[in-house]
DNA sequence: TTGGTGATGTTT
DNA sequence: AACATCACCAAA
């Protein structure tokens, strides 16, 4: 083989643009509206974060619906603190929190700013990097647990509080539309997982038979 | 395959 | 004390 040589490998890299890098980020006018509605959209759409000279691009597989002050079972239910500010924000805000102190979740906020609906990510499938989320991913079994429940999704990827209250429209990190299309009729909805409080809301929204999620139906 | 439990930050 | 979790271990 005719490997270039190191010094000519690494200006290629710095040259270098992915076809990821290429799609652009979804309008701001994506995440206004009715947010259930915006979340069931989410489906099927990528996740882009490129950090420390990796590139991780997944398909989202479920997600959860928060309504701010209309449900018991949202961080802002209660208004602002200094963890939950972010939801606050303009729809297309990422809020990062950790959970139970030991897991990392992360959420798109959706509205316009003073209106802290949001949706929570809560498993997705490997596109692109899957060899990078599997380093960050040691304790997952087979590659359909990598990113199968919010904590390990953003384990997975790589998403600390250092992604709390960015947008989601950087070059480095972004919702992208991936040209997958899912009809209603393969989205399946059920009460959110892990909560108590609202139990009879079926704001839960996943890609129904997905073999991604974080639990079947 | 399931069910209980520990780890542990933020809020009530 | 509850919680938008995860991984481990024991029991079945």
């Amino acid at each position: 083989m005719n490997w270039p040589k190191p010094s000519l490998q690494k200006q290629a890299s710095h040259l270098h643009t992915t076809v990821w890098e290429k799609y652009s980020a979804l309008p701001s006018g994506f995440y206004l509206g009715d947010t259930l509605k915006i979340a069931k959209n989410l489906l099927g759409k990528g996740i882009y974060v490129k950090k420390d000279g990796y590139e991780v691009i997944v398909e989202i597989a479920e997600v959860e619906a928060y309504l701010g002050s209309k449900d018991a079972a949202s961080h802002a239910y209660r208004g602002p603190t200094k963890r939950n500010w972010p939801m606050f924000e303009a729809g297309g805000t990422c809020y990062v929190y950790l959970s139970y102190g030991l897991n990392y979740c992360m959420n798109v906020c959706t509205q316009g700013k003073g209106h802290a609906e949001a949706i929570l990510f809560r498993a997705a499938r490997p596109i692109h990097g899957i060899d990078i989320i599997r380093q960050h991913r040691p304790l997952a079994h087979n590659d359909y647990q990598l990113l199968n429940g919010p904590g390990k999704l953003c384990q997975g990827m790589g998403i600390d509080l250092t992604y709390n209250g960015m947008t989601f429209d950087r070059p480095d990190f972004k919702i992208v539309d991936l040209g997958i299309k899912v009809p209603s009729s393969s989205i399946g909805r059920s009460p959110r997982v892990g909560i108590t409080k609202a139990s009879d809301k079926l704001w839960r929204f996943f890609l129904k038979y997905s073999p991604w999620l974080s639990r079947k139906g």
